[in-house]
DNA sequence: TTGAAAGCGCTAACAG
DNA sequence: CTGTTAGCGCTTTCAA
């Protein structure tokens, strides 16, 4: 019986009770007396009362969905965001829709305005990697809607924010390099307007630096798409290989995969002599090959507090004017161990 | 401007008609003149007018927008079946609405209720490993309620199914083993109840008699959680390591992975004279070690089909009687080649 | 403490 | 061809 359709309407008819009545008992309010509350209540539960959110959307403004843009969800670290994102919303009774821009600004900008137009109550986003104008998206915050961007963020924009300790990461893994004997750690990052390709990239710099190691540009390679296309890796692959460099830092899952694939095309050249150190969430790492240290993020809390953060904004009372920016630690796994 | 919420009403007052021309002139009813039309229609493009799906749900009780189960979105299979779906319900202006069932029969359950409840016009799912019991969604089906299966799919049920050709899929990894000279032909597979596992158990059984092989029961292992769970495999591996064989036909993406994990974890001792054959749709099969032959599924392919089935079945005028059974070529790609 | 009635934005009889 | 009106299921004043 788990799917009739009931309604108030029929509660009350069959309760002799009016609607109202009848919906001001589910919603436990204060103005019922507790015996009419149990009744109605018991009925409800028996009946397997399950209230139209559309009917409830219509008149309260509010559709309980909120909407998810990224820009794969065949990404490992964006689809445990998701877990953690949905293992909230589940809890709070929202239901959940994910949208992808396969990295480009205006599917990104599309997926926006139907999610918004769609009465979507907030919006959890991490930006595409072709995303340089924010004007719309702070249109939209400065009117209000909520929305919470995690790992990347606006930089300069006032809103909410989770992201991993990127510069940190950048830091660490160029001393666990150095600390093994490299000296020429090249970089192989995503595109230049992201906020965690520009932190990692600080983080690695200055990891250079307190290494007493030289920076040197042409060891930093570009994905204009974040590795989403292989040729752009096989690009910078092709690129590195003409400097001499004994290490590489990599920025994200898919650029991880792909130096690795890009790696194994041009053979055992040079393929095994190079350190990796590479941004990943994947769980499988220790069946890569060449073998790798990942650095991981903490995918699950980080869509954990992002949602919490949402949901927050999204049934406060008053506007929100304090806006945070939660920043979480990543850890870094030995080459190839399993976990 | 792209964010204002106007309604029917606004632009009823503006261009002095009435809500319910306006409605009409929108959709392209016969009754409205050409001209009242275009007035309507221009002035609604120049505000960006976005009708309210919220009220027309209401009204039209169709909320335009579709669920989607899966044990997981993290993983390659599904998260490709998905972008399918996607494309095919983006360019028909249904939401799509995408939930997990972590291969738990309960939790699917529930899913399946809170997507019908929240007024999806339809459903595209794969069975989780653990569902066994089809009654609740043999009502809904029988109240004639959409729903397409793809991947895992019920068998004795009249319904819609998009599946890859499982059986045949079998029978050409056993060749191809055998063509290399294996002769004990393991077979790792997911949870006994599912269909994907029964078809390609059977393809591997009509395989190995073509070839002149053996069947050997002890040479078969489930994993009840389609490998969702690293230990069942590691126990499989076990097991199987008592056994000799000398090749392995792996009946999925997470099994595939898992099952390179465990050979790992186990060291050289085993782990590369066992010819491998699995069905995996990920986009890095070169990067893994020990390198293996991957059986491919349409994903893409299968999403799309499903979900043209399944806006068929929802804009169809008339309840729909005639059940399709959709089956699609999978492709065997040679050790490790990238692709 | 309960009920009647209005209205959220839209669509669809029914009239004209 | 266009307008009036009612109503989808629910919440919420306002009255009783």
């Amino acid at each position: 019986m788990a799917f009739e359709n009931y309604t108030i309407k029929d509660i009350a008819k069959a309760l002799n009770l009016s609607a109202s009545t009848v919906s001001r008992a589910l919603r436990d309010s204060y103005e019922i007396s507790a015996e009419t509350k149990a009744i109605v209540q018991a009925y409800a539960e028996k009946i397997n009362y399950k209230a139209n959110p559309i009917a409830r959307g219509l008149k309260e403004r509010k559709s309980y969905s909120i909407g998810i843009i990224v820009s794969e969800i065949a990404n490992n670290f964006f689809s445990q965001v998701i877990d953690g994102i949905e293992s909230v919303a589940y809890s709070k009774d929202y239901q959940v829709v994910i949208s992808q821009t396969h990295e480009s600004a205006s599917r990104e900008r599309l997926n926006v305005e139907h999610l918004y137009a769609r009465s979507t109550d907030g919006l959890l986003m991490a930006l595409s990697a072709e995303t340089t104008d924010l004007s719309y998206l702070e249109n939209l915050l400065k009117k209000g809607f909520p929305i919470v961007f995690f790992d990347r963020v606006p930089e300069q924009t006032i809103c909410h924010r989770v992201i991993a300790d990127n510069k940190q990461s950048g830091y660490q893994a160029v001393h666990y390099l150095a600390k093994r004997g490299c000296r020429r750690i090249a970089h192989l990052t995503s595109a230049q307007n992201l906020s965690i390709t520009r932190e990692r990239l600080e983080g690695y710099k200055m990891g250079l630096l307190s290494c007493g190691l030289d920076f040197d540009q042409k060891l930093v390679k570009y994905c204009r798409y974040g590795g989403l296309h292989q040729d752009e890796i096989d690009t910078a692959v092709a690129e590195l290989a003409t400097e001499d460099y004994d290490a590489i830092f990599i920025s994200g899952d898919k650029l991880t995969t792909g130096y690795l694939t890009a790696m194994n095309e041009r053979a055992g050249r040079d393929a095994h002599n190079i350190a990796i150190v590479g941004f990943t969430n994947s769980k499988v790492v220790s069946i890569f090959s060449p073998t790798i240290t990942a650095i991981r993020q903490p995918a699950f809390e980080m869509g954990k507090r992002a949602a919490e953060l949402l949901i927050q904004q999204i049934e406060a009372k008053h506007p929100v004017v304090d806006f945070e920016t939660v920043v979480l630690p990543t850890v870094i796994i030995e080459k190839n161990s399993s976990f």
